[in-house]
DNA sequence: ACCTGTATGTACGCTGGCGCGCAGACGTCG
DNA sequence: CGACGTCTGCGCGCCAGCGTACATACAGGT
């Protein structure tokens, strides 16, 4: 996710491959609609495919207690949803929700596992996402666990916004509110004093980022320290 | 993790090669001793090494705002540390504290790319291990989160009962608020309370566990969980 | 224009954990 | 034996977020 570059042709992991091999990996897959509200994949369910974004973004939710729930990722075009695969596991864990419409390069398992196996460029990609991702999901124990609501949610906006390539997009405080495992009241107070304070901008649903950098001003140093993790991981 | 096994000869994960491989991998390993106290690796820290304990358990811990600490991790004789290598990451992002002294098998990082290249059991073995503590960073996020400190306090004494491998071991409060992200004094009442229960009994640093089912009634699931996890991610 | 469903705003008492400060209890070492 | 350092216990006011309940506001369909 450098600064300024405009969206990856497809999805920046993909673009990283060497050109035949990318033209391969494409190859197999069947481009297929994200659409809000769609389950990709339930927190026990086998590995069948692969998805690589190329446009919205997709949160991993774990559930305990049968209840409370709890957003734990944030996936759009800069990643992959299925990076179990690529590590020798079968299942996911976390359920994975599309939250903002887009597309995907789709890619069964078996064709997936078979790339894997030849060990290149593929395989060496996928694993250092992986690898962010354990680095991501270490910073966001401790965010959760130490800042307060308004600094979680300046985070979290600011990374749907570079998921979402736009500084529109729709979210309920309800559904914020399950990102963030708070209440849906929580997010409201919040949310009123980021638009009183003109940082951001929202009626029902639709959420605008006004001010980006005093969004992040406000933000946790966690969304830096994520994005520096993926820049570290990820070339 | 297996309920009622003596423990492994050496380290699990290493116990699941095939002979020969293991006795190789063996041989290019250093025997050393982990101290309590001792730092294996600082935060950003280019990895230069990986250990397999064979007893004691280690902590991997974040920190944030520069004061804010919190343990992400516990690894002890079921586990390596040092997967970022085989994922392809040179520097892993959180400290690892020795908590309980004890010895490891330490092999360079040299020497574990190499053997990683290979492709055998062990590239596998540890990307699976990897995965597996992939699931168990998510549990904590939702732990950490929803479950109050009592719960939690249970839930950390019993996974380092699994790793010390005894029911009695040395950790201050003062320590124990470290792990869970507390106050000390948080810890001073939840075990205040576990002790009234006849659950735990402790005085200056030495912990004992009283009544293991007890604790674990009193933990939140999230200790089976990590156990579930495991279990599915390493045979 | 009305009705219904969804989204947002506000209030109120409660509780778990915080920050701080201090007091006792136990060990160790000079 | 005494002094000091470490570990544990307790009290106080404070605050973020909880659970619950109710009120408003806007959008879209009939």
């Amino acid at each position: 996710m450098p600064a300024k570059l405009p969206a990856p042709a497809l999805n920046y992991l993909l673009d990283t491959l060497p050109t035949r091999e990318r033209r391969r990996v494409v190859a197999t897959c069947n481009n297929v609609a994200l659409t809000r509200g769609e389950v990709l994949y339930q927190s026990m369910q086998r590995l069948d495919r692969v998805y690589f974004p190329t446009s919205g973004f997709v949160s991993l939710i774990v559930t305990v207690d049968d209840s409370a729930q709890l957003e734990v990722g944030l996936v759009g075009d800069e990643g992959v949803l299925g990076v179990a695969l690529a590590l020798g596991a079968a299942a996911l864990g976390v359920q994975a929700v599309v939250q903002g419409s887009g597309r995907a390069l789709c890619m069964s398992a078996a064709a997936f596992n078979k790339e894997i196996s030849l060990g290149k460029s593929l395989a060496c990609v996928t694993r250092r996402y992986a690898f962010v991702q354990l680095r991501q999901l270490s910073q966001m124990v401790a965010c959760t666990r130490f800042h307060v609501v308004e600094a979680r949610l300046a985070r979290w906006l600011l990374m749907t916004r570079d998921r979402a390539h736009a500084d529109t997009f729709y979210l309920t405080h309800e559904l914020l509110g399950t990102m963030l495992g708070v209440r849906r009241v929580g997010i409201t107070n919040a949310a009123g004093t980021l638009q009183k304070r003109n940082l951001i901008q929202y009626s029902r649903g639709n959420v605008t980022i006004l001010d980006r950098r005093g969004l992040k001003a406000t933000s946790c140093s966690c969304y830096q320290a994520d994005r520096d993790a993926y820049a570290s991981g990820v070339q």
